[in-house]
DNA sequence: TGGTTGTTTCAGGAATGATTGAAAGAGAGA
DNA sequence: TCTCTCTTTCAATCATTCCTGAAACAACCA
């Protein structure tokens, strides 16, 4: 067995499969795999770590921690802390659920749900001259349009400051369990 | 140029940039690019396609073309068709855009979230003798499975039977819209 | 300034996931 | 049953994406 237990056998392992069970999420939604895998080690730990704490935890490169650090603070969903008398940079992960995906879903936006809309903007003013022919596919465009509209503005509002935003969305939510 | 025109050029081209632009929206979402190119083609062509049609539209192999169809009927977003005296199938997307991203919510929450939250369970069992040491390590969990009940909870909501899910989720929005 | 510690970058290699194409399967009609 | 047409499967190949590791970079201190 493994000499040294700076941590209870059974709270270790549950680290590593919550690790495991959210790398394979992020794999199923186009985050890579590492990258999910050090998120979910900074939020089930609950400490800030530095990157060799990262590194030797989970088994990966620097290059490969570091960037994946990177592109965490980027989503703004980790930050950067430091240590009096080390100069090391430490990383925690937002605590707070909700925050959390505000931030991911702040990001999602941006890169995805705003240039496809500008996209198929676009792609239905190609057919802006055709007459009868286009009219059926300028149909299913406006029709996809507008539900991208509707989520971005659902988006927008789930993701809105603080209050708002959380509110918004739980009080929907307790709408709608309540018949 | 190409000597026969059965399309405009126009229309042409600009089914094969929203082709492209669903085929990425796709990766960025953990899909397969190609799987995602084919619901494009039949969702913005409108008609019903055989897998030749297809394979020559895409220049994909005749494999790729069947394996897509099939995950495709498998999400529930296109149906077969039959055509009077011919032995060929032929698919059709659906043509609402509301009944297709319910379909793909059913799905995605079937494959992902209820496994997910099975295993964040699973997880939260593992500590559950621990005293004091696990706690924070439970209390995280917990939030994370309240989070991820409420998603459950919504999206159950929104894929439910035809009137109520799409309503719902239009009222909401509107409501929303108002202030 | 030189030495030390820590971080980032990136070309190349490894792993993962997707596609091909040919062969087997399935069904219809004669 | 045989043949013809269309569909599915799957091992081998290919493409893409991800990770590594070492070198360059940056910051601090004496």
């Amino acid at each position: 067995m493994t000499p040294a237990r700076p941590k209870p056998d059974a709270l270790h392992e549950a680290q590593d499969r919550f690790v495991a069970t959210w790398g394979q999420m992020g794999s199923a939604w186009g985050i890579s795999r590492t990258m999910a895998e050090v998120h979910a080690l900074l939020f089930i730990s609950g400490d800030a770590l530095c990157t060799d704490d990262v590194m030797d935890r989970l088994q990966i490169s620097r290059g490969s921690a570091s960037m994946s650090l990177r592109a965490l603070l980027d989503w703004g969903v980790i930050n950067r802390t430091h240590k009096r008398g080390d100069r090391k940079e430490y990383f925690a992960a937002e605590q707070d659920v909700w925050t959390m995906f505000r931030a991911i879903v702040r990001e999602r936006m941006k890169r995805e749900v705003d240039p496809l809309l500008a996209s198929l903007f676009e792609i239905r003013d190609m057919t802006g001259g055709l007459g009868a022919v286009g009219a059926d596919h300028n149909a299913r465009l406006d029709a996809l349009l507008l539900f991208f509209e509707v989520v971005q503005t659902f988006g927008h509002r789930f993701i809105s400051p603080a209050g708002e935003g959380l509110q918004a969305a739980a009080d929907i939510l307790n709408k709608a369990d309540a018949p």
